[in-house]
DNA sequence: AGAATAGTGATCGTATACGATTTCGTACCT
DNA sequence: AGGTACGAAATCGTATACGATCACTATTCT
């Protein structure tokens, strides 16, 4: 019926993947991540099978991969709602992804050839230049893909997918506990010229693990003192 | 006449929560972890269904469920097997448990109090008994049961989960990829004991975090030395 | 005989319908 | 006036039915 109701969030049904379950799954978590649903939101399974044209029991399904991953908490014939409202949480996750970056960044250094550090340096540099004009939103991306050249040949898959469970949950974290922190950014910049200059220079998978993971802490310190 | 069909239901097996999603995901996930459904195993949905008198709707959540935990691999019109056959697949899950483990430990160790300690050391004492009579099933399940009396005041429940996670994948590859080393298990008690001692003296959590790291390392390496 | 193809059975995928549970508003009682 | 009990609406939970897709087999053409 109401094909293309939702107007501004263009590529629902379009989703690539077949079934509709997996469409399911990636709009919501799209909209999840991208903000659209904030923390605290509400999720009813009826209205957002009608918003996507589709019944509820592939919503359904959708929405506990989705707790499985911890985007989504759910209870019994009450409902879902978009998790992520405590601070804490936003501590624990900080602190599970250094552990995971880190480790992600150990295993992948020896594979990282020149063009690759080239590219993240290039990014890191457009990052520097972001420093000027305030803005957190480009930086932010920008961040993720300096991580991501970084990360792309590590050789732990699982590893990886933890990495990319702690984005997410930043990513729906972000709209209402994190806020850009102007201070620590440039901070943020050092460290990533002084990882790549470690990785680049051969270091031993311990100096870059710690390397890695305090520019994690970092950012959790910064927020903690900002928020203090 | 099938109108109080509703008293005749039969129990679902050891089942006790709420929901039969609820219900079904437990049960699989058991049978998983105990080794009835051994990796490569084929789960119809229809016929879990029928043995735990429910319909196909929970179940194929409840397979969705352990498909994002890894413990499943589904494949859309095709169908559901349990994972694990992979020897990789071993090999990263026993890497990313290093790290996690590792973590865990280290973060946990500062919590840790005398009379945990002592039970602690009261179960590698049962597993050193156990030395002499072969019996790897208790030797896995003391070896369990020590690192969660470690781990049982970790102050990140993130990481918690995902050591879980880590063992339950585990406990799907132990019965077929996965074999008891004899030759490893002395190494394994002696380990524990020194990572106890490192605990009580107040050891530095880098120093800690690498020793729990070494300690599943070894047995990955031993596992790889016998499979050469 | 070998390979391509059409047919058949099995299994998954989703829509719809109905039942179970919770929540919230309202009226009643104390 | 405050608290409690009842009832209606909303929402989740699951069973059933039917459609879609895939694997496998038998048949036919070259």
């Amino acid at each position: 019926m109401t094909e293309t109701a939702v107007t501004g969030v263009p590529e629902l049904s379009d989703a690539s993947a077949g079934s509709k379950s997996e469409q399911a799954y990636q709009a919501v978590k799209a909209r999840i991540v991208e903000g659209t649903f904030t923390p605290g939101y509400r999720l009813v399974l009826s209205i957002i099978a009608k918003d996507l044209g589709v019944s509820v029991v592939p919503v359904r399904e959708a929405i506990r991969r989705l707790e499985a991953e911890g985007l989504v908490t759910f209870e019994r014939n009450v409902g879902a709602t978009v998790a992520g409202i405590d601070p804490t949480e936003y501590l624990y996750t900080m602190q599970t992804l250094s552990i995971v970056e880190g480790a992600a960044t150990a295993l992948s250094a020896p594979l990282i050839d020149g063009p690759a550090i080239a590219r993240a340096r290039a990014i890191n540099e457009e990052m520097r230049d972001c420093l000027g004009h305030f803005d957190p939103v480009r930086f932010t991306r920008l961040n993720q893909d300096f991580h991501s050249v970084l990360f792309e040949h590590c050789p732990n898959p699982h590893i990886l997918d933890l990495v990319h469970r702690g984005w997410n949950r930043l990513a729906a974290l972000r709209s209402s506990t994190f806020r850009f922190v102007p201070g620590r950014a440039l901070g943020s910049v050092e460290e990533h010229e002084n990882l790549l200059t470690l990785i680049e220079n051969g270091a031993d998978a311990d100096t870059i693990e710690k390397a890695a993971r305090q520019h994690r802490t970092a950012t959790l310190d910064a927020y903690l003192a900002q928020t203090r």
